[in-house]
DNA sequence: ACTATTTGTTTTGTTTAAGCAACATTAAAT
DNA sequence: ATTTAATGTTGCTTAAACAAAACAAATAGT
């Protein structure tokens, strides 16, 4: 079983998977088994995923769960 | 189509595709298929490559070339 | 030498899962 | 209610992964 952070990183920046899709060159159902993790991609898909959001595929994909977002951040001080 | 330098790591670390199967926990002749390109792995087979060997999904898997190393060394000086 | 025996790699089916295409569902908005 | 955009489901095709057997090369035995 493989973890992705895809939809995470896909609707940060406000893409639909149609949208997504496109840009991986992959139709958009292949996008939402990946995202629920129905399936794990190639690592061929993963690499052209990666590199459309601009950062490696062990930040995209991972062998343990990702820690929540709510864990990793800590209360910004004003300074 | 995808490279990848797993016969590099593997023979650079004096490890038969039998042993590297085993630690990697996949068949050996998967191994063999992989190093020859005959297919490209799922993400899952390459995030555990890439822990076996201790390097990044991308350090190993890539959709451009890997540059010869031949290419990529220079001259010792002696001091 | 000759040939067993081991060790490593490759080939041949067979099974399982990734990926696609088309259709179905849901949501929002007007 | 009907359109439209987004997501989900079903069935099919192809490729990844496996199991077992074939092949190759080196070593050990007699």
């Amino acid at each position: 079983m493989v973890h992705n952070r895809i939809a995470l990183f896909r609707t940060e920046r406000g893409l639909s998977r149609k949208e997504l899709a496109d840009l991986v060159d992959v139709n958009p159902q292949t996008i939402g088994f990946l995202e629920r993790g129905s399936y794990s991609p190639s690592v061929e898909c993963a690499l052209r995923l990666a590199k459309v959001f601009n950062v490696s595929v062990d930040a995209l994909f991972s062998l343990k769960p990702f820690p929540a977002l709510s864990t990793q951040l800590s209360v910004q001080k004003t300074p």
